[in-house]
DNA sequence: CTGTATCCTGAACGATACTG
DNA sequence: CAGTATCGTTCAGGATACAG
């Protein structure tokens, strides 16, 4: 549970996770994905996801130099979880 | 998605949220539960759930005052979803 | 018994600028 | 392109003491 948490409760997890849910990007694709998240903040949310196990990143051997991130399978579990939530979350909403 | 990150985000919600799971509790049940939780955060967390329409509270006019503290009906709809979250945690720390 | 009142601290968040 | 360096602010979490 403190693992689930730990990977959910980050500011700005939720929106990373659900954009690599519709597939792999690049660290810029991830920035025009999500404009209001700064640079610094993506980095930092990121490298706590891959250190989390919830994405991998694969540094292309070009230039200019790219990395690709994407889930790791038990990243892309967390799909249905993350519906679940959203589903809870509206419910909630709508009956207050 | 805000809705519900906002509700189990606290540091404290789910342990909260799963003794109640098990049945209404008063104040001292409460932490009796969770002695670890000061009295400030819990009574912090229990009126921020409060708020959120998760849980709900019965004064009881005895002396001494007691109040008693049960899950709505969209608090307990959380159980399956606190199992799921419990479950994608443990394989992920399983797993590394 | 059921909470409030104070006060403190660490860490997340974010803005801005800079580098290999 | 893909990040790092630095710095400032804010605020949840927590310790302690007290009150209705």
């Amino acid at each position: 549970m403190e693992a689930a948490l730990d990977v959910l409760c980050g500011r700005w997890a939720t929106p990373v996770i659900r954009e690599l849910l519709r597939g792999d990007r690049s660290f810029s694709e991830m920035r025009q994905a999500l404009p209001r998240l700064p640079d610094k903040v993506l980095a930092d949310r990121l490298a706590h996801l891959l250190q989390s196990g919830v994405l991998e990143r694969r540094r292309e051997a070009e230039w200019p130099p790219r990395s690709r991130y994407a889930l790791t399978p038990h990243g892309r579990r967390l799909g249905p979880i993350l519906d679940a939530l959203r589903d809870w979350g509206e419910g909630l909403a709508r009956e207050r």
